[in-house]
DNA sequence: TCACTATGGTTTCCCATGAAACGATAGCGG
DNA sequence: CCGCTATCGTTTCATGGGAAACCATAGTGA
């Protein structure tokens, strides 16, 4: 029960267009992320980004703004809020008041944040551990470093176009 | 005007997430493309990607049914749909029965989506070349391959999982 | 021929996401 | 101290995309 095209279709140029496989293959991974944090924590993707980055900054003593935050995940302004929402909701996630800017408050994990957190955290490695199985350690360097190569030309070729 | 974080994060795990990095890369390149491809001809993703393999079919000398357009391009079938519509209605492509079968039709592009098709793939193969620009053909083979790796090995765990 | 099921396509509904508008506070220049 | 502007966070609105329901036709077995 694999794949039962009436008949296959010829090499075309959508196959072979690379931004097309790049999102391919990203849209397959981040389904198979999402389906299993969804199933094992409830947790959708932006949740799980916010914890592991207040995760990292728990560990290093630090509580973070949602602004921080929003540099820390890439994610939008609105997606981080609402990723806060949810999780304050659920009593993973605190506020604590900032004295030095009434418009923000700190986040760090609760107990029971930290308590999901060291349980997602091997989940995602295994999910990652998984997925690049067979891939040797200078395959997966080099995958790596050509993706942080076309993020950065991307980026580069956006702002240009911008104007 | 580049980066103003207030302090910068250390690397932490979410940096080091290979699917992060995947993601994230993925979204700028398709950020870069649907934003060329809308503002010179005011075509979403999914429609491009119907006019190159309408146009690969044409080429083939071959018409083909929604259902067909959805094992080529992998969208949705109501993407399919959605993106056939908008073509038909701009004049881009032409629908013609299908005397074997009376639910679906024969899709094809008109001449002036014959036209836009022509210029329309010179700017997506501008647009790899840009972004691939110094990648090397060794690099780009692997690039090409390890992404089709991750792709079958996430489609593989996402299978078992769905149990 | 007559059900019954399967399938291509379409419509409807719902959720996720991002842009823009908004309120509140901060920071600055007078 | 008083305005003016910038910024953080929140809410609201518009859009995109997928799941499920739905319709019409095909295929199958009695």
């Amino acid at each position: 029960m694999g794949d039962n095209l009436d008949h296959a279709l010829p090499e075309g140029q959508l196959e072979s267009f690379l931004p097309y496989q790049l999102s391919i293959a990203s849209n397959a991974v981040s389904s198979l992320i999402a389906e299993r944090y969804h199933k094992r924590f409830a947790l959708k993707i932006p949740e799980w980004r916010v914890i592991a980055v207040l995760g990292d900054a728990h560990a290093r003593g630090a509580a973070l703004t949602q602004r921080s935050l929003t540099a820390a995940t890439l994610m939008d302004k609105v997606a981080v809020n609402r990723a806060c929402k949810v999780l304050e909701n659920r009593g993973l996630v605190a506020r604590a008041p900032n004295k030095d800017d009434g418009r923000s408050h700190f986040l760090q994990l609760t107990g029971e944040g930290r308590a999901i957190h060291e349980e997602v955290m091997p989940l995602a490695l295994a999910t990652e551990r998984d997925l690049f199985a067979d891939f040797d350690a200078a395959e997966q360097q080099q995958f790596r470093s050509l993706l942080k190569r076309i993020r950065g030309r991307a980026a580069n070729l956006a702002e240009k176009t911008n104007d």
